[in-house]
RNA sequence: GUGAGCGUAGCUCAAUGGCAGAGCAUUGGACUGUGGAUCCAAGGGUUGGGGGUUCAAAUCCCCUCGCUCACCCCA
């Protein structure tokens, strides 16, 4: 038989036990915030039909993974959260309590070329208020990626705040050229800088006094300049009633700022948009939205404003693990391990299931190899404690072995149970 | 789509143009109440694939495929 090529699909990952815990710890986390801030789970399906998919990402259409069915029918892998949710909140207007407050975390699926923090299968954390045009729904929006991010363990980010309106504005300033090229070339400000934007406009066609104009309103560090600047603008008055918002909710003042040169791609965003950067490692944004009120009225045939965000867990994770963020101890796979004998087995079972029946995570050797295997197997799996059920269980005790402090002492089976969650209590947590 | 770097055992990696190797993992045995240890043994390779140069290629050259990183864009 040929031998058949072990790897995995480019760009699609498999998650060790170990990679696991790390995932579920940011996922459980995040849910903890987004719950704590009044928001609810769904699910949508992972494929949809062609027609809810196209039309609605731009160029970055290319990207989603189109194929059709076994009846002809064209449809897509999900290539975001927001669309979907566009379609859902749609399709059951009638069922759902406006402003809808949802969150979703799920795969999707991107046909990218893949590198560092970038996939074409990963999850996103989506949070997004459906319903409302009030600012207070994009305020609550940065207010849990801020919430999200500090309760993570990040302590320096920038959540960078622009409005597509004050694009518009300025593309209706200038008063030529492409509005989405021109947003493009801003978007690069940080990467290219100030001389590398010129030239960018040049390239892209735009005349040397527009270059100028643009150049200038990208020097603002304060909405005040951007007032000046732009007059009495609609976009200016949104961002201005946001922060007072955000300072009202006692943001850190150094953990956000208005950014004139943040552009954002997707043609769907209408109002405020935001991402937040961090400095190190170099990875791009970790999260990524803005207020988008025309796209659900695309399939609902009203307009339902709507605003909202996604955390980019795959780069968080991978921040982290670079700068070794996540806690030292995070939940071990159980509580404690059964080892056993071949002349206790039953009893063994019996104690297991008395733990399990008080709510331990317990794991009971599978094997029929010594107690040294046991042991070995409990370190290795990261299990803190061994609960040694030899002759000592005909007197009524086990010999529980603390794997960390190497102590052991022989424990009647009555008190094993308080005993354990005693520990867990005081030295595990 | 563009560019650069790299492809050797399941994994991590050695091998000056001259016999393809080690550690880990896997399998079998010894040992069976204290951290899969220790000891013994075994299996595992078209050196990504194809072509060329050479007495001789993992090693040099060409093509191709794959991976990684960067660009584009994005989480």
């Amino acid at each position: 038989m040929a031998k058949k090529d072990l790897r995995t699909y480019r760009g699609m990952r498999d998650f060790l036990p170990g990679q696991m815990r790390r995932r579920e710890y940011v996922f459980s986390v995040l849910k903890e915030v987004f719950e704590a801030h009044g928001f609810e789970k769904i699910e949508t399906p992972a494929i949809e039909l062609w027609e809810v998919l196209s039309g609605k990402y731009g160029e970055e259409e290319k990207l989603i993974y189109r194929f059709k069915d076994r009846k002809g029918r064209e449809v897509g892998l999900r290539y975001d959260l927001t669309v979907p949710l566009a379609r859902f909140v749609a399709q059951h207007r009638s069922e759902l309590v406006f402003p809808f407050k949802r969150y979703q975390m799920e795969r999707v699926w991107r046909a990218d070329r893949p590198q560092k923090g970038r996939f074409r299968e990963f999850y996103q954390c989506d949070a997004d208020v459906v319903g409302t045009s009030s600012l207070l729904a994009d305020a609550q929006i940065i207010l849990i990626i801020y919430h999200g991010l500090t309760r993570l363990g990040f302590k320096k980010f920038l959540i960078r705040i622009n409005s597509r309106k004050l694009i518009s504005a300025l593309h209706r300033k200038i008063g030529e050229g492409d509005e989405i090229s021109l947003a493009r070339a801003m978007d690069k400000f940080e990467r290219i800088g100030r001389e590398g934007v010129r030239d960018e406009l040049l390239a892209r066609g735009f005349s040397s006094r527009a270059a100028e104009l643009v150049l200038q309103s990208m020097e603002f560090s304060h909405l005040k300049q951007a007032r000046s600047f732009f007059g009495e603008e609609e976009g200016i008055r949104e961002l201005e009633e946001l922060f007072s918002y955000l300072r009202a909710m006692g943001i850190p003042g150094d953990f956000y700022a208005y950014d004139p040169t943040l552009a954002r791609g997707l043609d769907y965003y209408t109002g405020p948009i935001f991402e937040t950067v961090v400095e190190e490692p170099k990875i791009g944004s970790i999260t990524g939205g803005g207020r988008y009120d025309g796209l659900i009225g695309s399939f609902a045939g009203v307009d339902i404003p709507a605003t909202g965000t996604s955390l980019g867990v795959e780069r968080i994770i991978t921040v982290m693990e670079e700068l070794g963020m996540f806690p030292p101890e995070l939940s071990p796979p159980a509580h404690v391990l059964i080892a056993h004998f071949p002349d206790t087995r039953e009893e063994a079972l019996k104690l297991a299931s008395n733990l399990l029946e008080g709510g331990l995570k317990v794991d009971v050797y599978c094997g029929e190899k010594g107690l040294r295997a046991q042991l070995g197997y409990a370190a290795d799996k990261g299990i803190p404690l061994v609960a040694i059920v030899g002759e000592e269980i005909r007197r009524g005790e086990v010999s529980l072995k603390n794997l960390s402090t190497k102590e052991q002492k022989k424990i009647s089976v009555d008190q094993l149970e308080k005993y354990i969650k005693g520990l867990y209590y005081s030295e595990f947590k």
